[in-house]
RNA sequence: GGCCCCAUCGUCUAGGGGACUAGGACGCCGCCCUCUCACGGCGGAAACGGGGGUUCGAAUCCCCCUGGGGCUACCA
């Protein structure tokens, strides 16, 4: 039989890291068993539901590649696949229960409720007393003929329950801690107990991957599968993610949502990596830098760690890095336009146009300095931001010129540069020898002066790369100009005096 | 309060009674490379929460404590 998992988010918010991972695990066992990946959206708790977090969350999920085969925004035979959609199945299937006599109206009031929960024994657990358990049933219906609320509450047995974890192994509770919890709310609306037992059943999930949180409800739903007569299926639940000060994973740990994560320039490969990695451990050991591909085919459920994991955002920006660098370079320079752009450094680019080839250029330059590609104008500055007369006045600037023969490095160099076209990599580096015979500067007090002329800072890329970007860069549509090499060094004479 | 789960370097983890002087990765530190900053290469510091057992032998098995987390809702 084909496995078939699904991912049931709440569309209450943007999609938390640990959200994705719970999608993630479900997607790569599903691909890797060739089965079916389906994505449910619990939206039964009509407060807190926004469609516009169901658009958020399909649109983060489709950038991540984890593509689903039924479900919302697809459809399927099995649907609808919205709980609010499905409010009629629930209903048949808590009928049927209270028809069985293994369900029953409860007409107890909040307070009474909450009056249960105070008057608790020492030592047992607060819990609803069950006192319509035994209601009588004709009772019960005449009263809510006459308009009396009732929620539909689930007879739970004596005994004990049991399940295997796929992650935490054998579980088993005394059906005595078990309250006859709400099947259907007062409002005929379902718990999501039940609800995710109807679905599931219904919609012929074979594996529930899902996180921590819902293992101590577990054995809840494995007795709704037994009075249903169904089989329950394979339960696998994921320990939390935490954020640095071991807490749990929230917005003053920085970014939490998928999208943030997106924003900053993160590689969606990237992100489907790391989460990866929080968990549970690749094969083979040192490589940790893997492909979604790679994902599929080593993945192991059995595998995943018990124990709660740290979100470390330094080890994600090492994996952003590495999948970033496996990326070919024109690629990357179309990724990283949006964010030139934004400093009004680019204007729109053609794929397979000479500007996306320069920007793979670029890009090429700027890699070792970036983690993300937000980062990518900051390291682009020299080659955009081309001001003499006011960084010549800035303190490092200055502080460099004022050694000794460090203008007259620069006048030769703008004399030797002017007899010549264009320069490329050759010409330059021929002017470049050119000044270091005729004044003697060589090691940092010929390179350091060409540095400054030509970039107005002190540190940053390689001068042979930034010259062929310049020279390149400023024959071309970019919407913002670049200042070539031999007009830079000129207007820094100009701007001397 | 009750029930349940978890616990190896700062972080992610390997480990499933002797192969452990506890291995790898990120980060950190040092050296090398070098016109700068980086990248890269090499090397280093860094952990079994505490206490009891079991055993010839415990990071590995059991119990207690401590510390985290979850459930205990007409939230999911």
């Amino acid at each position: 039989m084909s496995v078939r998992l699904r991912f049931a988010p709440s569309p209450t918010g943007h999609l938390h890291v640990g959200n994705v991972r719970t999608a993630l695990y479900n997607w790569l066992y599903a691909r890797q068993h060739k089965g079916d990946f389906i994505l449910r959206i619990e939206d039964t708790d009509a407060e807190r539901s926004e469609s516009r977090f169901e658009e958020a969350l399909m649109d983060d999920l489709r950038w991540l590649g984890l593509d689903w085969d039924e479900g919302a925004g697809e459809g399927g035979a099995a649907g609808p696949y919205r709980q609010s959609e499905r409010f009629d199945v629930y209903r048949e299937t808590a009928q049927r229960l209270l028809e069985e006599g293994s369900a029953y109206y409860c007409f107890c009031t909040p307070q009474e409720l909450e009056e249960d929960r105070r008057r608790q024994v020492k030592g047992e657990p607060p819990r609803y007393i069950g006192r319509d358990r035994d209601l009588d049933r004709d009772e019960a219906l005449s009263r809510m003929e006459a308009g009396e609320q009732a929620t539909v509450r689930f007879k739970v047995r004596g005994g004990r329950v049991s399940f295997v974890d796929q992650v935490f192994g054998p579980v088993e509770v005394d059906c005595a801690t078990i309250a006859d919890f709400v099947l259907l709310r007062s409002d005929r609306s379902p718990q999501y107990n039940f609800a995710v037992v109807v679905d599931d059943a219904g919609m012929g999930i074979t594996h529930v991957v899902r996180g921590e949180g819902h293992l101590s409800n577990t054995p809840k739903q494995v007795l709704l599968y037994e009075t249903l007569d169904l089989d329950p299926p394979q339960f696998a639940h994921l320990s939390t993610i935490l954020g640095k000060d071991g807490g749990k994973l929230s917005k003053r740990h920085g970014a939490t949502s998928i999208d943030q994560f997106r924003r900053r320039g993160y590689l969606p490969e990237a992100m489907v990596n790391y989460l990866a990695l929080l968990g549970w451990t690749p094969p083979n050991e040192g490589q940790e830098i893997l492909s979604v591909e790679e994902l599929i085919k080593h993945f192991d459920l059995g595998k995943v760690h018990k124990s709660p994991a740290t979100f470390d955002t330094e080890k994600l920006n090492w994996v952003n890095r590495s999948h970033l660098k496996l990326r070919p370079a024109d690629e990357v320079g179309l990724l990283m336009a949006p964010f030139l752009r934004e400093h009004g450094w680019l204007g729109e680019v053609e794929e397979g146009s000479p500007e996306q080839e320069w920007l793979g250029e670029l890009w090429q330059a700027v890699a070792k300095y970036v983690d993300r590609l937000d980062q990518v104008p900051e390291h682009s500055r020299v080659v955009f931001d081309f001001h003499p007369k006011r960084d010549l006045l800035r303190e490092e600037v200055r502080e460099a010129l004022s050694e000794d023969g460090a203008w007259r490095v620069i006048e030769t160099l703008d004399r030797e540069l002017q007899a010549k076209d264009d320069l490329d990599l050759e010409s330059y580096k021929a002017a470049v020898n050119a000044v270091k015979d005729s004044t003697g500067a060589k090691g940092k007090h010929l390179f350091h002066p060409l540095r400054v002329a030509l970039t107005l800072r002190t540190s940053g890329l390689s001068l042979d790369q930034l010259v062929s970007l310049l020279e390149k860069g400023k024959h071309l549509q970019l919407g913002h100009p670049v200042v070539g090499a031999r007009e830079r060094v000129r207007a820094v004479l100009e701007a001397r005096s």
